[in-house]
DNA sequence: ATCCTCATGTAAGCTGTTACATGATTCC
DNA sequence: GGAATCATGTAACAGCTTACATGAGGAT
């Protein structure tokens, strides 16, 4: 019915506390990031307007008067469509959208040491990321509300680990530049 | 400049034969699907009216009047600037947009034996993928003018089985239902 | 006869982005 | 004082989908 995206910010307000909008985009950034996709920020301000009209939400302004400031705090209504929709059979692929490898693909056209720097230039990116989901495991370790959360991190650990292996891979099959015999 | 959706489908075109946009569609489906995306057929027939319109592909009535019928053949413009495209800077990031996987970091809303119902669902999934990529890799074997898309074929072999494995993985850390002893 | 594949597109609408506007608070 | 972060939204537009319309040719 909703969109999955939609579903992601309503899953996000299913940890329990109440999150503004810009807390919404922060923790889509640090997590939803490595196994969704994380919205832009205009994004998800107009979904939680949705979701509070749909009554999946309800949102008040900051006490405190901390600056102007909203609160979203999920529903019974909504705890209840985001559990239905845990469970219902999944009709989505996945789908990994791998700007690298759509370039490989064409690896016919272009300069192959041109195409080793890019390659290379993703194994460090790659790598990066590893770090910073072992940050994220490492952070949820022992949180037992996060258990769920960090089998998902270790699941996307395993690929883009394997993601990285096999840059390797393909670097190894690049045609080398023929070297001068010494 | 352009989106990498009709890079993508100017890239299916630099593999030398004249294509419909039927023809594109079953390609995308068969191999672009796997490292980016199966573009819907509408999608795919506005992508080559615009690809025309700058000049990178041209197009003409099929011959034999075969049915209603237009061929799509790439100009040495578009073969200029998709292999100038292959070789600048990547910007955009890898991602994966995993429905599973986002149901999963939502578990602690479902019933366990419910959620291994769905793990069990996509590593079914997950292995008929990997058969179909098989079967691709094997049919571009020994065609040297497919050896790039071979190698890229085989990098998400690796990124699909890590998924089957991470799979695997998460199911046995899924809380199992106790047993009667007995 | 009927169904499947081939074949192309238009219209409407949703999803999602970038650019922009605005301003408070905190840190250095 | 200046930069970074916190904080929320609107407007315009791009990307992409679904539903629909249409019809020929081939297979059973």
């Amino acid at each position: 019915m909703l969109p999955n995206t939609a579903y992601a910010i309503l899953g996000l307000l299913t940890f329990g506390r109440e999150l503004s909008g810009y807390d919404v985009k922060k923790w889509a950034d640090a997590s939803l990031r490595f196994f969704w996709w994380a919205p832009a920020t205009s994004h998800i301000y107009r979904e939680l307007a949705r979701l509070e009209e749909l009554g999946l939400v309800t949102s008040r302004p900051a006490p405190d008067a901390e600056r102007r400031k909203r609160l979203y705090l999920i529903t019974d209504r909504g705890r209840e469509v985001a559990a239905e929709w845990v469970t219902e059979p999944v009709a989505e692929p996945v789908v990994v959208k791998h700007p690298v490898a759509l370039r490989l693909w064409l690896g016919h056209l272009g300069d192959p040491e041109q195409l080793r720097t890019v390659l290379e230039e993703h194994r460090v990116e790659t790598r990066r990321l590893l770090r910073e989901i072992d940050q994220s495991i490492a952070a949820s370790a022992g949180d037992a509300a996060m258990e769920y959360p960090r089998i998902v991190l270790e699941w996307m650990r395993t690929i883009y680990a394997a993601d990285a292996e096999a840059t390797e891979t393909a670097l190894g099959q690049l045609p080398r530049p023929a070297r001068r015999p010494g």
